[in-house]
DNA sequence: CCAGCCCCCTGTCGGC
DNA sequence: TGCCGACAGGGGGCTG
């Protein structure tokens, strides 16, 4: 579900509610929510720190406590909002942190993929994240350096976050449709135009989406309940049997990596 | 290093 | 209408 730019819709909109606002108590249903660390410690310590500052860090929504770093993991299907009622009408929200203004944050997940972290630093639950691709130190060059010697296709390259971190399924797709490059191609096979062009597609169609306030195809909603635009403006996602913008020629959808992906058989040749 | 599978869970949708 | 499999925006782990 959520990916760079869903996820950075998010932690823009909740720093207004949250900063400067001190935990007064955690609610939850379900222990396995909290992934380190126990439950039991993960409220006890929570309890009395203030919020500082709302970050994202690839996919992960960071919050810098008084002490440690509150982490929230949406997987495909969390929620990440605040709620003036500690009933939201909301049947799938796991955990609730009751703030110092009788409001709650509430993390919700149908899938129960999602997780909250406590930790001291990023590296204890994300030791080996690749570079943030809308950072000025991504560069075509660093790209390129990163792709040398890399023989897997390149979008299941895309989606592993040791290479670049935020991208998901659907950016994936439609940052190689932009690039004109099918998902299939050896990362170590595209030559210096292509590597340029893919830099260039990778940053455009996340800050287009950031810009569009997320996509909402099935569960993602930005924390104020309302559906980002972000989907309106797809080439390739979702898009199957649907005339291609550019040439005209359906879309076509095969599996790589196990993920649904969507190209032009055209605007993207095998080789 | 890499492809392929399984698993964690629940909801929705299309086919029969 | 009802059942059932396939699939869903993520990611960790294991095998060969």
């Amino acid at each position: 579900m959520p990916e760079l730019p869903e996820v950075e819709t998010v932690v823009r909109s909740l720093r207004e509610p949250l900063v400067g606002r001190c935990v007064e108590s955690v609610w939850y249903d379900w222990a396995k929510v909290v992934k380190t660390p126990s439950a039991e410690q993960f409220t006890a310590r929570l309890q009395g720190q203030t919020f500082h500052a709302i970050t994202r860090r690839a996919k992960y929504i960071v919050c810098q406590m008084d002490q440690d770093l509150f982490a929230v993991h949406l997987k495909m299907t969390g929620r990440l909002y605040v709620s003036e009622t500690d009933h939201p009408g909301d049947r799938w929200v796991h955990l609730r942190v009751r703030l110092d203004n009788g409001l709650h944050l509430c993390f919700s997940d149908a899938r129960r993929f999602g997780r909250v972290y406590l930790i001291n630093d990023m590296y204890e639950i994300a030791p080996n994240l690749g570079p943030e691709p809308l950072e000025a130190d991504f560069t075509a060059d660093i790209l390129r350096e990163r792709l040398n010697g890399r023989h897997r296709q390149i979008k299941a390259l895309l989606l592993d976050q040791s290479f670049v971190a935020g991208v998901g399924n659907i950016y994936a797709d439609e940052s190689l449709y932009r690039a004109q490059i099918h998902p299939l191609r050896a990362a170590d096979s595209l030559n210096a135009d292509e590597i340029i062009r893919l830099h260039e597609s990778i940053r455009h169609t996340l800050e287009l989406g950031i810009n569009h306030e997320g996509a909402s195809i099935n569960w993602y909603r930005k924390p104020d309940g309302e559906r980002g635009e972000s989907q309106d403006y797809f080439n390739a996602y979702g898009k199957e049997g649907q005339p291609c913008t550019r040439c005209g020629q359906p879309i076509v959808k095969i599996r790589v990596a196990q993920r649904g992906t969507h190209y032009c058989p055209n605007c993207q040749p095998e080789k």
